[in-house]
DNA sequence: GTCAGATTGATTGATGTCGAACTATTCGAT
DNA sequence: ATCGAATAGTTCGACATCAATCAATCTGAC
């Protein structure tokens, strides 16, 4: 009585050896974890699909903020992606080296320095947008879109939540 | 007709200088974005909430895993959190020399390694899926039961779509 | 006006992760 | 039984990110 055996959670890793482990359900729901693989395999397999222009790709982000915020200082660029100042400037020198963005000084602030997208950047950012909104669509397939914006809803108040400690 | 101004987008940088920079609504909609702004915020908060047993925070989805799955071989961990096989050895070397986990060898076959939890880390697991349920109480504030689970499933779906590529 | 403290961007050292090797084994076709 | 291909774990070089620190500059209290 045995070869026939119980349905759902039976099937453990010894059984069927090329399936995932399977992770226990305190993992399953667990917010922090889904969002973690979602984030590592999402960024991968973006990166794969538009490798190029100094691995911009994993920054559209940034560019997108540089987009929507001519001039801005490196700091408030940094806080807005959830980056180190530190961490931001090798960055930008590498999109600088690209031609994608430039850094201008301010006038009145000698120690700022202003960040523009150049028209390349322009470029590239439609280029990765295009991309990104591919690879949305893709990811969720399956959702609806009526539970597609539930998802980022809730990640926005998730970021705002964890934006106040 | 130009003090009293409009509601919700006119507010620029240069007139609120303290806030945060605004995403363009592209990025504000965007699934990816904001999964990766809540992947970075929320494992920075909880590495700060839960320092020691040499970061082992980082690591609670693998110390999780490998607990559901004892004896389970170092690539299929690998696989399970989604990192290369190379990047779970320092992991395992770290919480091994933390007296976290143990390798043992596999009778049968002389290349694998099977790795365990040991009493040690089970208890750092405990530990450490406690505090995670509070950051996760925490960083949902504001959302519904139904919400966060519309988000779990979601996220999930997404995770398996992105595996099959 | 001056100077202590804050702020901006950059630099440095440490660690995490990747991708491409490499070594030791195991597997499979013959 | 043998040997080429696949596999498990590791090592190595490159780069991203962080935290701490630095130099230049700005600000504000006096």
């Amino acid at each position: 009585m045995s070869d026939d055996l119980d349905i759902s959670t039976a099937r453990s890793a010894a059984e069927s050896p090329d399936a995932l482990l399977p992770l226990g359900s305190e993992l399953q729901h667990s917010l922090n974890f889904q969002i973690r693989m979602a984030q590592i395999l999402s960024y991968r397999q973006f990166e794969k699909k538009q490798p190029g222009y100094g691995g911009a790709a994993r920054f559209l982000g940034l560019l997108s903020i540089i987009k929507n915020n001519p001039g801005a200082p490196q700091h408030r660029l940094a806080e807005a992606v959830g980056l180190q100042r530190s961490s931001v400037v090798p960055i930008l020198d590498r999109m600088e080296s690209e031609g994608i963005v430039e850094r201008r000084d301010v006038e009145g602030d000698r120690r700022a320095k202003a960040v523009y997208l150049t028209g390349k950047g322009d470029q590239v950012v439609a280029e990765l947008s295009d991309s990104a909104l591919q690879m949305e669509r893709y990811m969720t397939a399956g959702l609806s879109p009526e539970q597609i914006r539930v998802m980022v809803e809730g990640l926005s108040q998730i970021v705002e939540n964890l934006r106040k400690l």
